[in-house]
DNA sequence: CAGAGCATACCAACTGGTCGGTATTTATGT
DNA sequence: ACATAAATACCGACCAGTTGGTATGCTCTG
């Protein structure tokens, strides 16, 4: 719709509203405060977004945006052995813990807690994104049950999204206790659930 | 401290709290909501409480109390088999979430996301309360592992975090979707998790 | 000059919090 | 047992600051 010419005032809104989101929640987040770390003024606020709440479901599908590129383009793709596929991927959400400062949490698990009863439109664009950054799981574990020759009792899709729930308690317990390494613990421990589901010493 | 005789304007500050911040989040919950929905004026309200703040704090500990005492009855302490007690203690948390509508969430964890770097006071709490819990669990793990004969590369400690960790996650799935049911799929990985890490099929 | 992009000034509603006062217990002295 | 003093519990009007949102106008570019 827009050409966005330079860096826009509303990108620029968008980037801050992930930053200070992440860290203070939505609704402890003003238009005040958005605008002052975007280096813009109430006007451009209001005139990119008809309210606050516009802004929440913007951010959240921006959200999806960039995070969808980075997985998209990261190497655990070209892995061959989809078993070893999806231990990749685990692999790089262990990576990504000791990323940047504070900027390893997820924006959309933190606003879908505030939003889930009293903000639908917000509340709807967190479940797309992390219910469709699950679905990009889901192919490589169905191509892993069928090279292992399962027949789980179990689906590719509730293993993708049990990783995606793994992951964003994860997050809440490092938040809890200050300390990132925490997550690491329970991803190791989501990588061993993968490896026994997958592992052919099974039997029974 | 108190007696309390009858019910106190501070207990239903606190039941108002814990159904309010639950489903809106603490910054979107105001005193006067709090106030209205216990019946009370805001004058009680700051009788006992010097600040919003420290409301947060005593929700996050009267949660902890509550839902100590509840899970200390429960009947999986019963069980014999410390393996057994472990799976009795994730059959109930997959009851708890058929329970009261939309009140199968948890406070904690829903608070430490807004609070973990703007509030130091009810981070800690909410802290306390998340591992807290866990300690709970970690003596039957302990004992699972001892009554096996395992030499595990993981610690009770971290399985127990992992516990928890999949609950809070299962929470924001559910809370996403708007449907709780497929919190029940996250938690019935756990408990097939469980299951393998104490099979006696397990080799190497 | 038309319209997108943005800035400034402004507003009503609401925010957490204060303050003087009153009702109700509880503690104490006799 | 009873009066009284002293806390404690609670009320409700009020306040200054902040909130999301608006109205209007300036300034570019096509």
């Amino acid at each position: 719709m827009t050409n966005t010419k330079r860096v826009s005032a509303r990108t620029k809104l968008l980037d801050a509203a992930l930053s200070i989101v992440r860290r203070k929640g939505f609704a402890a987040t003003s238009v005040d405060e958005l605008c002052k770390e975007a280096g813009v003024t109430k006007g451009a606020f209001f005139h990119h977004f008809d309210s606050k709440e516009a802004l929440g479901v913007a951010a959240a599908d921006h959200w999806s945006e960039t995070t969808g590129a980075m997985f998209a383009a990261a190497p655990y793709h070209q892995i061959a052995d989809p078993v070893e596929r999806v231990l990749g991927y685990i692999q790089l959400r262990r990576d990504l813990l000791d990323g940047e400062e504070a900027e390893y949490t997820c924006l959309v698990g933190t606003m879908v807690q505030e939003a889930y009863t009293s903000n639908p439109a917000i509340r709807d664009a967190c479940k797309t994104s992390i219910f469709g950054h699950a679905e990009t799981l889901e192919d490589d574990i169905q191509a892993a049950i069928v090279a292992r020759g399962l027949t789980p009792d179990w689906t590719a899709k509730s293993l993708a999204l049990h990783t995606q729930a793994v992951l964003q308690g994860a997050f809440i317990l490092a938040k809890a206790s200050g300390d990132r390494s925490v997550a690491e613990g329970m991803v190791d421990h989501l990588a061993r659930y993968i490896h026994l589901l997958f592992s052919p010493a099974k039997k029974v």
